[in-house]
DNA sequence: AACGAATCTGACCGTGCGGTCAAGATTCGG
DNA sequence: CCGAATCTTGACCGCACGGTCAGATTCGTT
């Protein structure tokens, strides 16, 4: 915009404001209109910024690209796996992933769109993350899950198909928020949508591993 | 290919084969790359037939895309609420649907592929779909799963809500395939992913809805 | 103040791709 | 069997869009 806004920088700050104001607008952009679908030219109306300075910054499209992913991925990492752990009560840990997943999905759609729509492309980015990574995070969390079946805690299930259908459900309602507000209707407000998305998600997840609900999450009153 | 295999052909013969042709390759592109990550030439040389044929028989690749839209929708319409009806039984009901979705998404993943991508990029085409049709037909649903609640069968669940799990559930198995093949690993095979699946998620719908599993599916076996 | 480095920007370029076209080949109706 | 309609092509076009560049402007340092 104008330069007013930064009377006397410490050093290196453009760099920072251009680069940070052109991955939002970046995630913005590829969000909705997918790697190919995005113009650098719409990226740099949406940033403020001439498109000769996101080439200046970050090169090709290509890159500018790869850094919203690694972006994204930077903080998926850091927010997942933090429930899922041996010390924790089974309800607790379930319900509070489910809450945490949907959270991020209704925080930050952006992401999850571009996620989403990388591995529709069949993840040529994404494949290291998802074979080694995401791999080994699945694994730990699968024992953990199976530890909690041997104490009887919850029944036996597939520790990935029960996480693959987590992510499904609360991903769905960043990725296909068209769909569930058409479904709804106009007066489907975003706090009714995502009250009911808890109670259901958590409800089909705790039942469906069999964990008593006795101390269940706090409020599953809306329906 | 060769006209050999055409030798007398009855009239529109020609028409059919290459819009078929031209259809299931475009499908097959559109799937894996999105509308704008699709090239005309790469369709055409999916299908055998040189790229003028294409916009001989669909003018554009917009009008081609709306084709192959219209293809998916009129199959996948046709197919959906078979199985939410007033007079079966839930447990039965719920659990045909989650095969029946499942089985399509290993059948026809670039279907479900395709209208992900299209809901991704804001539904532009499907919008009308999704507020009349699909809105219509859950509306329908919905009074079905609530007179088996009214009625005891199952416990009081937000219809939709429900609805929008079993899909998430399914399709994830198309859309995501991927991600699913890189967390099990290449042991895994299609035969146990999808069993392992069907067995995960018909445990989830089915218990969270409440139903007595009494006359639950056949096996599930394999982890 | 003054000079080099970093940042910014409008104007420009090459090409990949959707779409066209006109001429040739095949099929169809009578 | 002939003329008309349908179908099949390779060659070609225009332009949208990713990327470049050289000159202006601002910043950081002494």
């Amino acid at each position: 915009m104008d330069t007013q806004a930064r009377p006397q920088g410490e050093p290196g700050a453009a760099r920072r404001d251009s680069t940070a104001a052109i991955l939002a607008a970046a995630e913005r952009v590829f969000a909705r209109a997918g790697f190919h679908g995005a113009r650098m030219a719409e990226i740099a109306a949406a940033s403020g910024l001439p498109k000769a300075n996101l080439h200046y910054y970050f090169g090709t499209k290509d890159r500018l690209y790869r850094a919203v992913l690694e972006d994204i991925l930077r903080q998926w990492v850091a927010t997942a796996a933090a429930w899922i752990e041996p010390g924790r009560d089974p309800t607790e840990a379930l319900a509070g992933y489910v809450r945490a997943k949907l959270a991020d999905a209704r925080r930050r759609p952006g992401a999850s769109r571009i996620f989403a729509s990388e591995i529709l492309r069949g993840a040529p980015l994404l494949m290291p993350y998802l074979t080694e990574e995401l791999r080994r995070q699945v694994a730990e969390m699968g024992v953990v899950i199976e530890d909690w079946a041997a104490r009887g805690l919850i029944d036996p299930i597939a520790p990935p198909h029960l996480f693959f259908a987590i992510w499904a459900m609360t991903q769905t309602y960043a990725d296909f928020d068209v769909q569930v507000r058409a479904v709804l209707g106009p007066e489907a407000d975003d706090d009714a949508i995502f009250a009911a998305a808890e109670a259901t998600v958590t409800r089909l997840v705790l039942r469906g591993c069999g964990v008593r609900e006795d101390a269940g999450p706090q409020r599953e009153d809306r329906q």
